[in-house]
DNA sequence: GCTTTACCTAAACATAGGTTGAGGTTTTAG
DNA sequence: CTAAAACCTCAACCTATGTTTAGGTAAAGC
């Protein structure tokens, strides 16, 4: 109800709500057009925010931080009953969700840092065998899950795939 | 001396290189005109490689492995001595120079990660206060050194600062 | 010798996450 | 009331890392 048609709650300029939340007005205009943030107008054309656009705001700079995309975030928040901004519950749920892709981003990372400390011993770094850039090698798909994680044995695998391929 | 003037070495033509380095054709031209690789022509205006093309590009995919961007490795490769393609002791050490950086990059996602830790129970994510996105917080300069590193307290300082503001 | 495959260049397109500029309107301060 | 500051839209531009397309040339196979 709250959210439909808003009253008399005092309402931000886009300028008032840029300097607030750190951010250009442009970027407002852009997050509006991917749909992260709405407002509404005055009579003028003007837009006119909720102050909660604070909040949301917030929530997609934490996000942002954390790695996530924006068509992520935006999903995320689109999944809120309502799509209401994001109280402190649906922010610890958020967030934890979303520290699940940064461990996984930290793991994908600490496994190639894994990786390269096999063939710096080795220094082979050949196209068929070095599982350093494989294509089918430990983190072949990236982006689903951790699947990469299973194979510890392929870092110790580079230390002798020294071959003259190249 | 090898490097100007080559002639009887076998040659390699853009294609073969992007089959055995499993890259696109699009992809050696690309590199070519960032400077990260070079070729030269047969009379009929045709790239020719030597082979020692592919222990390059295997560098640079190592080095993009490692979310090296292709400016840095380019300025990189161009510290080797006559710009030579990296040798085994020049992988070594490029590879722990990137290596750091890597770490560096693990260690700033640690961070954000703890601080997380410390907003999920807050919840406050005040623009002015919560060190999950404070303008001048921990993660400031993502770009430049570790730091960010010297202030774990922050991250503590998150559990209680739930404000009014937003 | 002819046809197919490989190759050439240059420019446009793609994605993410915005920023900048032009040209015009609204709001606010004095 | 007037001028400046803030706002509006739309389109072009930016970095990074390539890919795609168009129009034309070279090389290789039969």
């Amino acid at each position: 109800m709250s959210d439909s048609t808003p009253r008399d709650e005092p309402r931000l300029s886009v300028g008032q709500v840029a300097k607030r939340a750190d951010v250009a007005v442009s970027t407002l205009h852009f997050y509006e057009t991917k749909g992260l943030i709405r407002s509404w107008r005055n009579t003028g054309n003007q837009r006119r925010y909720k102050k909660d656009v604070l909040r949301r705001i917030a929530v997609i700079k934490a996000g942002q931080k954390m790695g996530i995309s924006l068509s992520e975030i935006q999903e995320t928040l689109g999944q809120l009953p309502q799509s209401r901004t994001p109280t402190k519950e649906d922010w610890a749920n958020m967030s934890r969700f979303w520290q699940a892709q940064l461990d996984e981003k930290i793991a994908y990372m600490m496994r190639v840092r894994e990786m390269v400390d096999g063939c710096i011993g080795c220094g082979c770094l050949s196209m068929k065998s070095c599982p350093m850039y494989n294509p089918d090698d430990i983190v072949a798909k990236e982006s689903n899950g951790a699947v990469w994680l299973e194979q510890p044995e392929q870092a110790r695998a580079a230390k002798n795939c020294y071959d003259k391929e190249n």
